[in-house]
Order: structure tokens, then sequence, then C-alpha cells
DNA sequence: AAACTATATTCTGAATTCAGAGTTCTGAAA
DNA sequence: TTTCAGAACTCTGAATTCAGAATATAGTTT
């Protein structure tokens, strides 16, 4: 028997919103963010609301502003840079981790993930590649037995959602990121964790060029 | 002119206090957080106390409990081993950059933390030799010029100058780190990021190992 | 017309209140 | 004595209310 999870608390589902408003671009980077408005939105009180931005806050989603406002945190290339660096040197963490823990699991079930990566590109539609994307990203850190990884990353991957959005809808051949993929598990697979760290770093750093550049071109974000 | 910084809120003062609280012993970990306890005692009401626990919650200084309640988080050499895990390759990160970015600036700058860590040792006073320690990296995330680095690696550190402070407590002899730093900062200075990174991986990574086998010695935290 | 003061408005942080989940205690039945 | 039902209590999540900060607006003076 296990714990069952206890439904998640309105200040998550708040959280959970207002992060959808910002990946979707409704609120957009540099907008003012007003508590009784998300309130009224949601039909709930200011009191999970101001729990979920103060969580944001923290999180760097959001950024104070002179006069105790809320803003959205800029999306300026540097930014972007930054957490691409981050996250590069965190995913090598994990797969190194992941390659030295758990081969044979890798060995086992990351290939069924490759196809499916495979053939969300096949299909040209956007969400699905990045939900494939993030899914086998999200398999490699629960693989490292690391617990740290995840909740460090999702900020940043809530973000990175957005920006590899932007980039592939107006992107008619996005770049198949599925052959980086499968070298990285075979990496993990033969337990070659320094390998398997350098890879990933590269991988990362390589999308994280390819995603400035595209932005660079269409001027997206806010200057 | 500069904006001058708004004066930290209640939120934050209770965050601030419930951390002192459990690194200076008196929360042991295991134990229950009872929001109302905490606000009496702070002379607050129960909304700043909710807030800052459930950052700390995020923050993974809490962890929830079955039938809605927090604890403080056992702190597990598993879980030690992965803060360090991700604070070995985040340092890394820094120094990198630093070296790449600001290395004038490191040599102008580093020398004096450098010597200030140095006095500090000589006092014996662990908690001065905390803070120096904590300001040196500090500097060094700032001379990164990434600004994710620092928020992203808070929430550990609180934990870290917790378990530093345990560590060192109880050791008539501190190991003394500033020979490593001053290595770490000529690698920054001339410019040599690489060479910085690795340095600091294994400065990072040589600090768990041990804090881990003093922990282990001498049992603490909760079985 | 420009500038400065006073007032009104808007919004946030914090306190208080309310409703309900979960636990502990008590006592009766097996 | 053990076990179970139910009352009493404790604590949390969320709504509502209150007080004060910051900004915008109107009005007055020069």
């Amino acid at each position: 028997m296990k714990t069952l999870p206890s439904q998640p608390n309105l200040v998550e589902q708040v959280r959970e919103s207002v992060l959808a408003e910002i990946a979707s671009g409704k609120l957009a980077p540099g907008e003012r963010v007003v508590q009784e408005r998300i309130a009224q939105a949601l039909g709930v009180s200011r009191q999970p609301v101001q729990q979920a931005l103060q969580l944001l806050l923290s999180q760097g989603v959001l950024r104070d502003a002179p006069g105790r406002r809320l803003v959205i945190a800029p999306l300026d290339p540097d930014h972007i840079r930054d957490m691409y660096d981050m996250r590069a040197v965190i995913e090598g963490l994990a797969c190194r981790r992941a390659a030295e823990a758990n081969a044979e699991k890798a060995a086992r079930q990351g290939p069924a993930l490759i196809e499916a990566g495979r053939k969300a590109v096949a299909t040209g539609q956007v969400p699905k590649m990045i939900t494939a994307d993030m899914r086998f990203h999200d398999f490699i850190h629960t693989l490292s037995g690391n617990s740290l990884i995840a909740p460090t990353l999702s900020p940043h991957l809530t973000y990175m959602q957005w920006v590899m959005g932007q980039v592939l809808l107006r992107d008619e051949k996005p770049r198949d990121v599925w052959d980086e993929h499968a070298i990285i598990l075979d990496a993990i697979a033969s337990g070659n964790g320094v390998r398997a760290e350098v890879l990933a770093r590269e991988h990362i750093t390589r999308a994280a060029d390819f995603m400035i550049a595209r932005l660079a071109d269409g001027s997206a974000g806010v200057p």
C-alpha cells in the first residue's frame, strides 16, 4: 500500500496556472503581475495567489520591481544562456550518476523513449516533441538517483519549454535531437559515466546555441 | 543613486529565524513544525509563517509528512551527498565562467578574501570560519556573471552551513581549506577556466567526503 | 504654464476569521 | 483486556478584513 498523493493544494494549482499563462505568452516578460487579477481570474482568494507568487519569485520566474511590485522575469538572451549553462552541468551530473548507478535499467527502458521521440518528430507536432524531450531527460534524472536534480531544474525547464516552443513553432524543419539522445543513452547503458557527462554537456550546449541563434533571428522576447 | 534595498518582509525574517533554529540545533531533523508555535514564538500571525514554511518546503529544508504535517528534513548521508554533488558541478561552472569573464577582478579582489579566511581559521571561531568560506564562494558566484547560480545554490548553502557547523563544532582541528581556495583563485585570475572548473569540483568533492566521514563518526542526524 | 501640495485610488503585507481534515481521547461492547 | 464508535480537540488551508505603502490625480500657488 502506497501513501496516496494528497490532492494538490490551491497554491500549487495557482502556480501551475500562472506558469502556463507565461508559457503560452498570455503574460509577457516584463509585464506586471497583480495578485487581485489572478485571484479573480482563477476564482480564488488572494491568499493562495500570494503564496504562489512568492514561490515563483524564489524560483526566478518573477522579479521584484520598484515599489513592491512583481513582474515576469524578462527573457533576454543572457538569461537564456545562463539557464542553459546551468542545465548543461546538471544534466551532465545526472548522466554520469545514471551511468554509475543504473546502467542496466537505462539499457532496458531507454530505447522505448528514443523510439517515442523519433515518432513525435515524425508527427511534426511541436507539443509532442517537447513532451518527448522532457520525458527523456526526466527519465535520466530519475536514473541518476539524485533527488535534488529534478526540483533544481524544474523552474528552468518551465522556461525552456517556452523557449523551445517559440523556436520550434517558427521552424519548419526542427533539428533532430534524437540521434544525440541515442548516443548519450548508449554511454549510460554501457556504464561509461565520464563519457556520458561529456556528451550531455555538449548536447545541451549545442541546444543552447541553436535556440539563441534562432531567437536572435526572429528577435522574440522583449528588448 | 542606488535603489535602496526594501527592508526584508516578515516572511523573509521568519524564514531566517526558522533556519537559524535548525542550524543551532533547537529544531532537530525529523521534528514536527507547527505554524502556531512559530507564530507565537516570533510574535507574528500565522500568515507569514505559513508562507515561510512553504518556501522552506520547496527548498527541501522541510518535508511533507503524513497527515498534512511538516517536519524538518532528516539529514541523511545520501541527501548530503546529493547536495554536494550538485554543488560541485555548479561551483565548477561558476569558476569556469569567472575565469573567462572576470579574471582581473578576481586577481584584484580575491587575495583579500583569502587573507580574511586564514585569519578566521586562526581565531578558531566556527561561525567566523563559515562566514568567510561563504563569502569566498559568493564572490566567485558574482564573478561568474551567471545570475542563476546564487539563487540555485542558496537553499543548499543553508543546509551546508548547518552541516559545516555540526562538523566544525566537534572538530578541534578543522581542515584548512584556504590553500585550496588560493589555488582555485590563481586559476581564475590567470584566466584558465577549464583548470578552475576541475579544481573547484575536486575541492567540493573533497569537502563532501570529509563532511560525510565526520558525520558518520559522530552519527549525527537522524537514523 | 510649471511646480508643488494635498487628496484619492490602488495594491500589497499581515492579521483575523472560518471551515474542514486528521488525531487523540473516552467509554461501551465483545 | 482488546477493539471499535464517536465526541472533543488540534492544526492546516483558504477567505476575509484591516492597515499602510506607493502611485496617480486634482487643485492651488507662483
